[in-house]
DNA sequence: CGAACCATTGACCATGATCAATGATTGTGG
DNA sequence: CCACAATCATTGATCATGGTCAATGGTTCG
């Protein structure tokens, strides 16, 4: 088994069964992973690194993960953000294809693949949830290739920005987690172009920024008619 | 697919998850899909569309596929391109998320997801080789959105043109089954940068145009280069 | 042969990158 | 607790890349 921080929570875990008992109380790969062992990471520690042989999946209990790529020029391409409730690194590969960084610290379980496998061949009814949690992230990145591509910094930003909202309920207050250079290689811009960016939608009552990491909403149709790229005039 | 994936062919192969079991007489999907009814379609026709509910993984024996989403400005954007022995379509979603059209003809297996379902189910084992299909798709992808963002577009083009000679087996002439337009929607540029930069590769000896749709490759080396960014005064 | 489509080339322009300076925020040691 | 350094964010000036608009050339297919 994994050597996991033995905290509080791990005497709360379910002892790990031998691979031939039944795991009738478990149902789905979500609870599965809910009966794992909970880590803590601090903020800049790595789940993996590209490169790694590094084989568990992880979920995320709370806090904010980076996948990202470093490029052949130095420059680093955040690939995805994953947020509390995610599933990672279920893609099955001799090497880790990017890295995984905690931006904010970070509570999650993690589970070796060997174990899912072994859990998977003995209830495979497992399998449609497996498929669609790898699903969920291929329509995730893809989403992703469609807005970095062609799309303006504004529409970029604003897309970015509802993202954000939605994924925090909705609430017009938004929390950003990330520093400007991530948004930045995130989008594919440079910081100046997301501060100014920012700034255009502060001076155009879009937005304000109470804080360098809050963002309050205040028009909540202009920024998606800008996501949209609704807006010439701009 | 294009950039980086070079350094990590190997990520590609199978997880051997219970390595005491005799794995050799089980059939693997590639074989399943193989046993499957072959199907033509013409140049233009559509596997499926967006938001269609078609449930089907694909098998391409011969010929090239392109994935697309249509953004709202009705702008196209090639999310992926799959070529003959690719396995496509394997997401579970309630609707497909973008749509699948043969760029030139293409001889086809397809297998309804249920079946495939029952087959997993029947035979575990498979469960590892339909994970890493699926991850394929996954690195593909993100490969793609390193790619697409903050490169050149001759470091684009570059890469594009290796990775079509990779795919047709390193030959020095390559066909590219691909009009300008799909390169431009592929790589997220307009269809006169491509042909400027086309141009700019053959004034430069770098490539030949004998035909539209072939390409001479008379310098791989500085090809490399530029693909990896290595130029500077261009 | 002409029509339709695709590709190439040119002129011009807009977006966002780069370089540079200043402000704001955070962290550290005296 | 303050002072200083270090990091991060904002703003400005300039420039280059690639997009847009437009004209021409080439290919294919009826």
């Amino acid at each position: 088994m994994l050597e996991l921080s033995a905290g509080l929570e791990s005497a709360h875990s379910l002892p790990i069964p031998f691979a031939d008992e039944p795991y009738n109380h478990l149902k789905t790969f979500g609870e599965i992973m809910s009966s794992q062992s909970l880590r803590r990471l601090d903020a800049g520690q790595h789940l993996f690194h590209q490169g790694d042989s590094d084989r568990n999946i992880y979920k995320i209990e709370s806090g904010l993960v980076r996948l990202y790529r470093v490029l052949s020029d130095g420059r680093r391409q955040i690939i995805s953000l994953r947020f509390a409730g995610d599933i990672l690194g279920f893609e099955s590969a001799a090497m880790r294809d990017c890295s995984a960084e905690a931006v904010t610290s970070v509570r999650l379980r993690s589970l070796d693949q060997t174990s899912a496998y072994r859990r998977l061949r003995d209830e495979p009814a497992l399998a449609p949830e497996l498929v669609s949690l790898l699903s969920q992230e291929l329509e995730n990145a893809r989403g992703q290739i469609a807005v970095l591509n062609r799309r303006s910094a504004i529409e970029k930003l604003s897309a970015f920005i509802l993202e954000l909202h939605r994924r925090q309920g909705e609430s017009d207050s938004v929390e950003i987690p990330l520093s400007r250079s991530d948004i930045a290689d995130f989008l594919g811009l440079t910081i100046e172009t997301v501060s100014r960016n920012l700034t255009k939608l502060r001076t155009r009552r879009i937005i304000q920024l109470p804080q360098i990491h809050r963002l309050l909403i205040l028009d909540l149709d202009g920024l998606e008619a800008l996501a949209a790229g609704e807006c010439e005039n701009w």
